[in-house]
DNA sequence: TCTGGGGTCCTGTCGCCA
DNA sequence: TCTGTGGCGACAGGACCC
């Protein structure tokens, strides 16, 4: 083998850190859902405890009222405690380290790394590395992972698939052909809902048919992307494990459903500012600035529309985007036309200019965006105010206006 | 009955401009 | 001056992932 490439997949991650964390957990069925009562009622995780005793599959994404006639009632439904899982996520990274200095975050609860050359430290093997990499995570963080081994990170991933929970597997060339050939298409990273049909439609049901597929016709019918997931299919992918850097991020953005269907323009806007503030603080944290200004809504139809705007000079000042995304709300919802969720994002990044604006801003005139792309003096104080006591010591004054409506409100939502 | 949130990449269309 | 063309950025949306 060439390269080795390892993944490490946290199982049923989000449940698997409620457990460590809270004792009288582990070893008990466990749902991580948000609450219907402000409708976020989705599973985000089902421990296998969970899924031995449901009478049907229970998966990430279902509507809890579904998982619930599924589930028995013994069954604990905890929230989500983003804050945990991100703690847990640092710590398997951070055991990761030991072991390999090349390791790439894909997610909150995987990781891959290039083992390559770093086998003969730990037993010579990847698979008995792969075993001590698993004790290390199991002994020091409590949570079980799988681990999936091979030549490329596809490989990887899908060996990590293979066996769950707690798996290790390792895929040779041979063993993808004799394992991976036979299994449904669908299986295959990156070959979702819509692209499976359309792979039927041209006779190809399993991934060994999906490697032998003529690339000329994966190409007229899916674009670049047909070779791409021809070479998937065999295993092929030559994308390297790279650390990510903070300023490889693309866009930002922050959505929500809201607790109720809002048609008040006013608490439209307030909900805007929410995000808008949540977007700037981050955008500032990674010193980015952002030319393009997304506004997401979704009807009560479920209808959802997302559009942009692309500002003259990039700007990471939370009043720029708040202003675009306000006139994107006025182009796009009526007057009294209600929404569901409302979102705001940027992309486009480029650096902000050095020198901040001298100019004295008011922490009222949010209706006109800066002109220039220099950071408000009013952000970088109310940064510094949030670092130092958290997010809630400081808002605008129109953010305590309508309580109950925006997202992490004051009163209603905790 | 109920349908979350955050992110990336890709494609197609359209308008502008040389 | 008019027309055709190609490049490019902006924009909208689809698909996928966890």
């Amino acid at each position: 083998m060439d390269r080795i490439i390892s993944l490490i997949d946290g199982n049923c991650f989000f449940a698997s850190c409620l457990q460590a964390a809270h004792p009288h957990l582990q070893g008990r069925p466990v749902v991580v859902a948000g609450d219907p009562a402000v409708r976020h009622g989705v599973i985000l995780a089902v421990s296998y405890e969970a899924r031995r005793l449901a009478k049907g599959p229970v998966r990430a994404g279902m509507p809890l009222g579904q998982a619930r006639r599924l589930l028995p009632p013994e069954v604990n439904i905890c929230p989500p405690d983003h804050a945990l899982f991100s703690a847990y996520s640092d710590r398997m990274h951070a055991v990761l380290q030991r072991f390999s200095p090349l390791n790439e975050r894909a997610s909150v609860d995987e990781v891959y790394a290039d083992w390559t050359g770093c086998t003969h430290l730990f037993g010579g093997d990847p698979v008995s590395m792969a075993k001590q990499v698993k004790q290390a995570i199991r002994d020091e963080v409590k949570i079980p992972v799988s681990v999936g081994i091979g030549r490329s990170k596809i490989v990887a991933k899908v060996a990590a698939e293979l066996v769950k929970p707690d798996g290790l597997t390792c895929l040779t060339p041979d063993t993808w052909v004799e394992r991976v050939y036979p299994l449904p298409v669908g299986d295959l990273y990156g070959v979702g809902p819509k692209t499976v049909p359309k792979l039927h439609r041209l006779g190809i049901y399993t991934v060994g048919e999906l490697a032998a597929a003529d690339p000329g016709q994966l190409l007229r019918h899916f674009g670049i992307y047909g070779p791409h997931l021809r070479t998937a299919a065999r295993g092929e992918d030559t994308d390297p494990v790279r650390e990510h850097q903070p300023d490889e991020t693309k866009s930002v953005s922050h959505a929500t459903t809201l607790p109720k269907d809002v048609a008040d323009r006013g608490a439209q806007r307030l909900v805007l500012l929410e995000l808008a503030d949540q977007v700037g603080k981050r955008l500032r944290a990674l010193g980015f600035a952002a030319r393009t200004v997304t506004f997401q809504v979704r009807f009560p139809t479920f209808e959802t529309v997302m559009r942009s705007r692309t500002l003259p000079v990039a700007s990471d000042s939370t009043d720029a985007i708040y202003a675009t995304a306000c006139r994107l709300l006025e182009e796009n919802v009526a007057p009294g036309q209600a929404v569901r969720l409302l979102g705001v994002g940027v992309s486009n990044f480029a650096r902000p200019e050095a020198t901040p604006a001298p100019k004295q801003l008011t922490l009222f005139d949010l209706e006109q965006p800066p002109q220039t792309g220099k950071r408000p003096a009013v952000d970088e104080a109310m940064d510094r105010i949030r670092a130092k006591f958290g997010d809630r010591a400081i808002v605008r004054v129109s953010q305590m206006e309508s309580p109950g409506i925006a997202p992490h409100g004051w009163g209603a939502f905790k």
